[in-house]
RNA sequence: CGGGCUGUAGCGCAGCUUGGUUAGCGCGCUUGUCUGGGGGACAAGAGGUCGCGAGUUCGAAUCUCGCCAGCCCGACCA
């Protein structure tokens, strides 16, 4: 039983002026959690229940799946991470330090080195596969901006679980029992989830889903069907694409077209123009065929200049890109890169002026819908004209095709036509195949049954603990506080003396206490005396425990009331029934 | 890393423009009295390197410079 009147606890009656979202906001006021660094937070005593009963359940789904648990350091050598270059590309995010022998250690973001090197070092035998392993660590990322409290911090805890399998069947099936598991474990932490393709990104392989909580205040943008359910991190969404058509277009004609630096002014002038009104069609930017300049920085520091063609109605979408172009980094041209190739003219680049086979050498790529047949209004690489019905295939053939252009509302699905809408959420989990990357550079090898070495694949899934609190408390909330689901309150009942301290309510709570301690109800007990009702009451809404349990003015006719912190419903009930009733509340499924 | 805002008691804030006794208010905390179903009242208290460091000045919370930290937007982010 925990006892508000002794509890390592104090609530806010005032927002802390630092936190914006409201998971940061109502768990620093109602005492679960308190910053102690940049980035990192202490768990108070209701905090660290909580955040406990979210572990347990995790944990309990990873072994119910059969999954192991072992536990690496944090702290970890070079060595491993050189072996894999992660080294050097994981770049400024990675905590680097040395020992007093001046060598250099690291503090993990992630262990694939580690699991991968465990597993080389016990497993030699197809025989011993497939396995999966987990842990639940503490890790560190050097974020350049932490911030909304536990959703991202530099310090954070993360289940992270691999899986090995000899061939890709296996991987397979590893992947579809972790995703399995994470649905269970999500639907017992009653958190929303929407499971979307996702990059794989810089870490190779195939597939690759994340899990999203759809709440606003959440770092990644995923587009969602209406009609057919595929869901798509935007960096990885595949556009819809036209077929080629066979239309015949008249032929390229370069036209006059002063100060149209922007697809805007040159819309606008078009449409005005005498030479290129047209009678039928108002000219709009999604005519358009707009060209733009990036730098794409390698992880060897080489620099490779990349043009990208996309509808003018768009803007590109550098994490697109990225996702696209990784490991690399795309960087926008500057004036400077533009002053070092005097062949491209800004605001009116056309696609003669790149391409391997131009002057300039600059690799062009284009958006998918930018196909065989279709025409465009674009840049006549010269200043303030333009060239209109500028067919592909025809008159210009781009490199290949690239996801580069921002995705909007209403886009149509790629996979049945129906609009797509947009929404933001909280990354709570990520599976995805790795392949043989980790196994590869780190030699992971076992014998087949001909007796033959093969190099074992992997896959790699993660969950953020600590996110998760966060994840569940932006979720389950209202504006007085926390209302936290059942399995995670930090306790089964909150129970409340509202009555003058020498009044009959003290020692009938009291007896109430001991009696649903002892049939297994964990009891937290607001016995505080000299505090008032109100006082309490607004405690107990901001704690957000599910079942509020009033002992007041009620327990002269025998009465206690019982409230639920979701709903607001209230009963008042014989005290003497009061135990069982709440016994079968707490054991509901 | 760029742009904007901010840093004064556990929490929320005023004071800074125009430098000047002992730095103030509300909440919270301590003691007492009253109150006792929605953050109650009165009284008396405790609690501060004014983010840190230099500088200007007879004198700096206040002015200048540098740094650090926080929040928001963007960049970044298996």
């Amino acid at each position: 039983m925990l006892r508000m009147s002794k509890l390592f606890l104090r609530t806010l009656r005032d927002d802390p002026s630092d936190a914006e979202v409201p998971s940061h906001r109502l768990l620093v006021r109602a005492g679960y959690i308190r910053r102690a660094a940049p980035g990192g937070f202490t768990w108070l005593p209701l905090g660290w229940m909580t955040y406990r009963k979210v572990e347990d359940i995790i944990r309990d789904e990873m072994n119910k799946a059969g999954f192991q648990e072992v536990h690496f350091p944090a702290l970890l050598p070079r060595e491993p991470y050189e072996a894999t270059g992660r080294w050097t590309e994981y770049g400024p995010n990675l905590f680097r330090l040395k020992d007093r022998r001046d060598n250099d250690f690291l503090l993990a973001p992630t262990h694939e080195e580690m699991f991968t090197l465990i597993v080389r070092d016990l497993f030699s035998s197809y025989r011993d596969l497939p396995l999966s392993i987990y842990q639940i660590q503490t890790k560190y990322r050097d974020e350049a901006r932490p911030r909304a409290g536990l959703l991202r911090g530099r310090e954070f805890v993360m289940k992270d679980s691999y899986s090995f399998d000899v061939d890709d069947e296996g991987l397979e099936s590893s992947y579809n029992r972790h995703r399995e598991a994470y649905i269970s474990t999500f639907d017992r932490l009653q958190l929303p989830y929407v499971i979307v393709s996702a990059m794989s990104g810089a870490m190779g392989g195939s597939a690759s889903e994340e899990f999203l909580a759809p709440i606003d205040v959440g770092e990644d943008t995923f587009v969602q069907c209406t009609s057919c359910g595929y869901a798509a991190n935007t960096e990885a969404v595949n556009v819809a694409v036209s077929k080629p058509t066979d239309a015949v277009h008249p032929d390229a004609l370069v036209v006059d077209t002063p100060d149209t630096p922007t697809i805007d002014t040159l819309v606008s002038h078009l449409n005005s123009a005498a030479d290129t009104q047209q009678p039928d069609h108002q000219w709009a930017s999604e005519d358009t065929l707009k060209n733009v300049l990036l730098n794409l920085v390698h992880p060897d520091g080489r620099i490779e200049p990349l043009a990208i063609g996309i509808p003018g109605n768009r803007e590109v979408d550098l994490k697109r890109v990225e996702a696209q172009v990784a490991p690399a980094e795309p960087i926008p041209f500057t004036d400077a890169d533009f002053a070092a190739h005097p062949t491209l003219i800004k605001g009116y680049i056309g696609p003669k002026a790149v391409g391997v086979d131009s002057p300039s050498g600059i690799r062009y790529l284009v958006d998918p819908r930018v196909v065989h047949g279709t025409a465009w209004v674009t840049g006549a690489n010269s200043p303030g004209h333009h060239v209109i019905n500028l067919v592909c295939g025809r008159d210009f053939t781009p490199d290949g095709t690239i996801e580069a252009a921002e995705v909007l509302e209403g886009d149509p699905c790629s996979n049945c036509g129906s609009a797509m809408t947009i929404a933001r959420g909280i990354e709570i989990g990520h599976i995805f195949q790795l392949g043989r990357k980790y196994a590869t550079a780190l030699d992971l090898k076992v014998l087949d049954a001909e007796g033959q070495q093969i190099t074992v694949t992997m896959g790699s899934y993660g969950i953020g603990v600590s996110r998760a609190v966060a994840a569940i408390a932006e979720s389950h909330h209202d504006e007085n506080g926390l209302c936290w689901p059942r399995a995670v309150a930090p306790a089964d009942i909150h129970l409340v003396i509202a009555g003058k301290d020498d009044g009959p309510q003290r020692p009938a709570a009291e007896t109430l206490a001991a009696e649903l301690e002892a049939a297994g109800v964990a009891v937290l007990f607001d016995d505080r005396e000299g505090v008032s009702p109100g006082v309490k009451f607004k405690d107990a809404e901001l704690i957000g425990i599910p079942t509020i349990v009033i002992v007041g003015r009620g327990i002269t006719d025998g009465l206690v009331e019982v409230k639920d912190r979701l709903t607001g419903e209230r009963s008042d009930l014989p005290i003497g029934e009061v135990t069982a009733h709440l016994l079968a509340l707490v054991q509901a499924p």
